[in-house]
This record gives structure tokens, sequence and C-alpha cells, in this order.
DNA sequence: AATGAATGAGCGTTCATTCAT
DNA sequence: AATGAATGAACGCTCATTCAT
């Protein structure tokens, strides 16, 4: 309802383009407004314009952060898949491949928790809801999936959920460390090794790793 | 009476605790050295003439952190443990205490791996260090356990370290988030539906989830 | 109407000279540069916009002082003398009248030697070299006229260029401290009586004191 | 008639020289009273007992530095002299004599004059009287000497002593800076050549430089 | 008398934010 | 709308001075 002031969408895109990429290579404290105009090639006046202050910007960049993958994201590789650990493997192998895209925005959403406590408290509610929310879809995609599955006696899908969650949460940070200390990786295919390896990991989660 | 030293061992232990509180909360750059001489009741000046710099009083709370935690460490925590199982649970179990009993270092060291890039270069290889070394350790407790083991085949006693180490690190998480959201909570026993959950999941990681 | 500019001139120029007035009456360490900012009527931060730190706002108070008389100086005063005393009377008369057009300018270059060792290294070695080229210039106007005068046997030009050194080099901290005590001094006219003394002391110098 | 305070005389001492040495390597506002503390071996709390402030100590300092010369000067030296040139030789032998034994003391007093106006102007009338009874004390020992000599027309006494304190002052520094820049220098006779050469220029300065 | 731990005003410097153009 | 010069609060840190012991 509210007319909107008229924006220049390219600038725009620009700075928040630029902010992700320094909000994510250097934290929130160290990245500084006027770094973020000079590489959006804007004046720090329009960015103030744009985004009334500093918090306001981080949230922004985090939020078209969000919204770049919620966008992009390829619904049926969660889809089609013969059973759970292919469905992970895809979702996992998937995710490196939006990290090789989008590094820096991949790299600000898995810093964005950590900096939510050096936000005002107002901030660190939205960015709170924008992880639940992600949460949210990752479990609505996979419950089908795990919904088809014979759990042994006191197991339940929720738990495997639950435990999945971590190992692949802990999977992805390797990852990132791995890609942070091999710049020279590119193709998804170099990581395929690291693909098969979490594939036998959630392979014995599923079927026990002892005998007996 | 108390004879005058060259440093006070009580007021530095104020200084200490109010920092490792005060980064713990807020962080490296928002936490300013004004902040912590206040709540340690000495002048801004003193602080300097003990640790020279805040960059040192950082390394000097994560040190002081370090050390609470290792100074009362109970190694037999570990050693006496029927199972692996049953050793992991003890070990959170003992955590959970730990972090009861001293929230703040808990807190400034789960925090201090991210604010490694807001550091000098000097302190981020000290913090890696500590971290390496705490990982060490945790190996060192639990490969005798694990070699006990008999493993079905494909999967190896490194691996089961790897997948348990992501479920407790995530489940730790999840416990400190829960604590920090209960502030009523102060006795380990009203932690134990928590705990029983992680043993059951641990269980089923052992065992495997899926039927047949 | 004025267009802004990168760097206003106007109140660099007001910078410059509040430093000059400022350093040449204090020194270096005990002038601040919220008092300059202030007498400038600019904010503190645009003085370390434009100058960067302290160090390189006194090395540029330095040379603007330097340039000042570089600019204005009139090598014909040197040129166009009789003889040698001549010469160094017009000089000194001519120095006289900088002194008093340019007063804070003439004390900061006569004090910057004196606070060097009170710099960074850096920067002395920028003072020194200002001094030598200055130097330089000094002999290279004087040799030609000195190279016409007949020595006695044992006197040299470079050991009368010397002592005329130290002589006019007293003479102008004499005056120096002449036109501090008397600030309602303005006009050259006035300090002709010094003139001719130096003068007769000159000439004096030349044919010796003593007589047979 | 006031009682004063019992002080150890070695340790004033002490801090005196500490504050002689440091004052004038540095300078004024680079030396710390805590410095000055520590290489007199005494506490800081002590020096501000003594001295009341860093200033009265910086004026103890240069008081404590006259005096010695003072006290230590042999006004012979002046008095047992052949002529004019012969007496200023031996003064000037005798002050670098000074200088090589009592190379602090020398310089505090060299650089005194500059640091002037970095004191409160209480200090700088202090500084003021005693460079002038230097000088009178100077001009009392020649005044007999240069009465003997035969001046030629329009030549005074007053001429002659003026001329002669110029250089002899430029001739100091000369010495001064050389002496710094080797400090394997010890002994007089090292500067000798030094001194022969400003003979050579006084015995010019009475009879002339240029011939006819 | 003597100490040196403790203080805090004040320094140089940074950077988010404002505003004249 | 867009700029970037200008501001000034706030930071980390120093050091003359004080005062409990």
């Amino acid at each position: 309802m509210t007319k909107r002031l008229p924006e220049d969408p390219a600038k725009k895109a620009r700075m928040l383009t630029a902010a992700i990429q320094l909000f994510a290579e250097q934290g929130y404290e160290p990245t500084h407004v006027d770094q973020i105009a000079q590489q959006a090639a804007v004046s720090k006046g329009l960015v103030f314009k744009y985004f009334t202050n500093k918090e306001q910007l981080y949230l922004a960049a985090l939020t078209a952060a969000n919204q770049q993958f919620m966008t992009v994201i390829d619904r049926t590789v969660w889809q089609n898949s013969a059973d759970l650990s292919a469905m992970i493997i895809n979702a996992t192998r998937y995710k490196i491949q939006l990290q090789l895209q989008f590094p820096a925005e991949f790299n600000l959403l898995m810093t964005a928790f950590v900096h939510q406590q050096q936000l005002p408290a107002s901030s660190q509610a939205y960015v709170q809801k924008m992880f639940v929310a992600n949460h949210d879809l990752t479990s609505e995609l996979m419950t089908p999936v795990v919904a088809l599955l014979q759990f042994k006696p006191g197991a339940t899908a929720a738990d495997l959920l639950e435990v999945i969650g971590y190992i692949t949460n802990g999977y992805i940070h390797k990852i990132q460390r791995y890609l942070a200390a091999h710049p020279e990786i590119t193709k998804i295919e170099q990581m395929e090794p690291l693909i098969q390896d979490l594939a036998t990991k959630l392979k014995l989660v599923e079927s026990g790793f002892i005998q007996g």
C-alpha cells in the first residue's frame, strides 16, 4: 500500500552482494559500511538511505542470501530419491553445489547464528526465525521419505531425523572448512570422495555399526 | 592486614571472571575494556597493567576458562564405563554438570572458535591449538573403549567416533540453548530426560535404526 | 555556491595554519590534535582525514612552512649585492621581513631541529633533509660572492663562510628573541638599528677587530 | 628556618643523576617518571615526595647540572691566558673536558633552552635566569682580557665579545654533534684538531680575513 | 620514610551516521 | 536521487599522580 521510494534495483543488488561477501568474510563488526559502499560502487550515503543503518543492512544481506537459496532450490532433489541415504546424499551434493555456486551467501548464513549475539535483540529474533523456517523446510521435505521406513522397536522417525541432522550439519561444516582450505576446488566431482564417505556413514547409522 | 601483592589475586580473579562472562555474552569486539573493569570493580588502568592489552586479556580469559575445566575434569568419568553409550552418557552428564557449574566459562569456549577470525592472527593460533588439544584428549579417552567393539563389515572405529562426535556436538549445543532458555535449571537431575534421550539415540546408532 | 571539494582548500589551509602556529608555540608533544582542530574550526575527524595522523600533520606543517619561504624567496636579494657584507645584510634584512610576515612559519622551522628527537625516526630523516637543502641553497648563493675576495694568508673562503654562518645564526636568534619580546614591531625599518649593528660586526670580521 | 624533611642525600643524588641523564637523552615529555625512579633504584612515590611533580624534578635536574659546573669550574683557566685567543682556546678545551666528564649534564643544559617552551611559564623564567647568569659569568671572566686589547676605530670590546660568543656557541654545538657521532672519543687530545681550527678562526677574526 | 599498586583524566585514532550540496 | 565531506561519540591505551600499607 505504502508507496515505495523509487530505488534503483541494480544499485541495491550491488550493495547486497557486497554486504553478503564482506560480512561473510570478515564478520559483522570488522566490516565497515565504507568498504561495502566502495565495493558496490555507490556512495556511503546511499547505503544508509536504502538500509537505514548497519544492522538493517546486515539483516537485509542475511535475508537476501536466504532468498537466494529459497528461490534457486530444486525440491525434486529431495523428492526423487530411492531411499533415505540416497536422498541425503543428493541433498548434500546439492548443497555443496550451492556452496560452490554461492560461496559468500553460504558462508554468511553459516556464520549468522554466531553473530546473533552481537546484534541487538530485535535482530536476533529475526535470524532465529529464519533458521527455524529453514529447519522446518528440511523436515518437511524429509518426512515423507522417512515415513516409509520400517523402524526398529524404540526407534522413531523424529529420532532418526534429529540424528541425521546433527551428522549432516557436522559434515557441512567439515566440507566448508575443506573448501576454504582448498580454493582450487570448483567442481562437485572433486568432492565426491567426501560425499561417498558421508553415504557410508549414513548407511551405517541406518543399519548399525555394531555386530550383534 | 592483607599484604599488598604485586598482583592481587582477588582482583585478577575478578577481572578474569568479568572478562569471561562479558566476552562469552557479547563476543570480542562488542565487549569494552571499560565494561570489564567496571564489572570487576577495578580501574581501567589496572586491567591493562595486569593483561597488557585487550587481546591478551581475551586470551587469558580463554586460558583461564580452559584451565578451569582441565583442572576440575575427572577422567574416571570416561574410564569407568561399561560400554560406549554409557561412557558417552557419563561424559555428557558430566559436561552438563560443568556447564551448570561454570556457565560463562563454558559459553566462552563454545564461542571462541567463531570469534577466531576477529582476533589478531597470533591469538588464532593459540585458540586453534587449545581446541586440537581438547579434541585429542577426548579421542585418547574414547579410543580404548571403542577398540573393544565388534564392528560390522565396512564399519570402522574411526567412522563411529566421527559420527558420535557430530551427534554429541550437536547435542551439547542443543543443551546449551536449552539451558540459556531455562535459567531456572540448576540441577543435573532436571536434565536427565535429555540425557536419556541422547542415550537412546546413541544406542540406536550402534545397533541401527532400521529393521532388517 | 562553492562546490564541495574532496579537499576543501580553505579548511586545509586553516588546519595547516593552526598546526604551524601551535606546533611552533608549544612543540610537538604538548600540542594536541584537538586543539588544532578547534583553532581551525573543524572537527577532529577531519584533521585525520586530511593528514592521516599527528606525525604526518606535523610534517605537512613543516613542509608548508618551508614551501612558504621557498616560494616567496627572492634570490636576487643575494645576487645583486656589491660585496659580502652588503649581501649578508640584504639577506638578513630579507629574513627579518619574512619573519615579520610569517612569524609562526619561521618559528616552526627554527624549532624543528630541536624537536627531531621527539619525532618518529621517519620524520627525522625528512627534517634533516630539509635543513641540508636549505643550507646548500645558502652556500650556493654565497659561494660566487666569496670567491671574489682576496684572502689573507692562512684564511680560506670556507673558514669565512663558517664563521659568518655562526654569526648570522646567532644574530637571527637574537632578532627572533627580540621580536618575540616586542610584538609591537611590525615594520622592517624598526629593526634597522640591529641590522646596521650586524653590518658593522661583519665588516669588522672581514677586516679585523684588532689594531696592528 | 623551616625544618627540612629528613631526606636521604644518596637517594636524592641518584634521582637527580637519573633525571639529568634521561631528560638530556630523551627530552622532557618522552621521559617518564617511572623510568627515572627505576634507574635511580627508588620507588616512584619517593620521586614525588622529594620533587613534588615532574616539572619540579626537571627544574631540579637543570639546577643540579648547572651547580655541577659552577662548583667544578676552574676560573684560573680563563685568568691565566696570554691573550684573547689563548684564553678562548683554553676555555673551549676546558668546556670539552667538562663535556667529556659530565656529558649528561652538559647535554641537558644545551637542550634546556629549547624545552623551555614546553614548560609552564614559571619554569621558563627560572631557566632564563640561569642562562643569563651563565652568560654574565663568562662576560665577567673575559672582560679584563678584552680590556687590554687595542681596538681598531669603530670596534668595541662589546662587539668583539658578542661575535666571539656567536662563534664559540656555534662551535660548541658542532663539537657536541661530533662527540655524539663519535662516542669512542674519551680524551681531550683527540679533539685537538678541532680546537686548533677554532683557534685559527678566532685569530682571523681578530686580525681580519680580508687582504688590504 | 618508603613503596608500588591503583587511579582516571586525557591522548590519538576510528567509523557509523548526518547533511549540505 | 545521490554524493562524500564532515561530524563527534567512543574506543584502546598511557602515564602523572595519589594513597593504603
